[in-house]
DNA sequence: TGTACATCAGTGAACGCGCGTTCACTGATGTAC
DNA sequence: TGTACATCAGTGAACGCGCGTTCACTGATGTAC
């Protein structure tokens, strides 16, 4: 616990963990290495291997790890927000992209496909935690909606899913003019959904 | 043109790109290199250096030609649907989904940040004819809503695009079980934004 | 029509780089007695 | 409480790999005259 200038790091596998998502966020997925991580933790480049076999098994701790965040990044703005149906919509949008927003990086490793050893349980249990927000928020919309079945309530989740993931993505991509992007060659701001379904405001 | 053993390729620009762009969709975007370009082409792997200098270079011709199809896929759909702005709406979004099933690493490669020159008038150019067949698909439903600035039509266009968007990264990135998709954590299947917005059908 | 020559496209060897992986090792930890 | 020893975490040198890049070269093309 205590840094102590020791052989052994103590907390090694944190420490490569914490490192890993701070260079994930500064030089992308692509400038991701082992080497890198254990040099930045100051360690040798061969040290890492005890604690995460290959770069597969770290980026599943990342994206473990990612999945929690991105979970209570929703949960926390919907705690803040009135409990109506559109106003929990709404929070759960702001957390999901203030997340990928704070992220970006690790929004793109927790769901681009194959990077990711999915059959790895904790990771799957994790990003369920993330899926039953969206599972929650949805439920008052679908009764609002008059949806009764499963299927259309699934539907109705990924509706949402889609129109909020296309966002957060458009968005870490430089293609919606979140912040001030001189090179983007699209206008357009967003428009919301959650008004669009209650009737609430315009859009 | 024709395919004489000679010692000058005669077309090696476009049978560079014919091939980057059948690789990037074998390999994904991570196991694309100039060196497997040429291999793959036949050539040693410094002739490409003429044709494309850096793998930059070669990223933002592929991506031209990949928003030439991703507009041409579009407008395929919509002249053999309805010209009603729901059945445009909807027509647009299947030609939007087929292109990204179809061509997902190029797809990825075209929307990531970072990746390519955005200063480059031509990709500037083919990228428009994307956004243009959004707004075309736009304008009767911005209409059809009451939305008469040019805000309120850019944020409907953030809207759908959103929408197609994030359907589109969730079906590449094996999110929504768009086929068989045992490892997909991640229950439901999308619905119908347009019959939402014209209230046609029951979403 | 033929010759000379400049231009250009593609070759193949060589370079240095960062990467993951292996391996014999060494220093610290912790348990058995 | 003290000693012996097994276990484990981290070291540092070495390996082969694919990569982009450079460079002197060579063969084909096309233009001038």
């Amino acid at each position: 616990m205590a840094p102590k200038k020791t052989y052994h790091h103590g907390d090694l596998r944190n420490a490569l963990l914490a490192a890993a998502l701070a260079l994930i966020e500064e030089n992308g997925l692509e400038g991701l290495s082992l080497r890198k991580v254990a040099a930045r933790v100051g360690v040798s480049h061969a040290a890492p291997e005890h604690h995460f076999p290959t770069m597969r098994h770290l980026m599943n701790a990342m994206a473990t790890a990612g999945f929690e965040m991105f979970a209570r990044s929703m949960a926390e703005e919907r705690a803040q927000a009135l409990p109506t149906p559109v106003e929990q919509i709404r929070a759960a949008f702001r957390g999901y992209l203030s997340y990928a927003r704070q992220h970006p990086g690790l929004f793109r490793l927790m769901f681009t496909a194959n990077l990711l050893d999915w059959t790895d349980e904790a990771l799957r249990e994790h990003a369920r935690l993330g899926y039953r927000q969206l599972e929650e928020i949805c439920a008052p919309a679908a009764a609002f909606m008059g949806l009764q079945s499963e299927a259309e309530r699934r539907s109705l989740e990924s509706l949402l899913w889609s129109q909020v993931h296309g966002h957060a993505h458009l968005v870490i991509d430089q293609k919606l003019p979140d912040a001030a992007d001189a090179d983007c060659p699209f206008p357009g701001k967003p428009l919301d959904i959650a008004g669009l379904i209650f009737g609430v405001g315009r859009c």
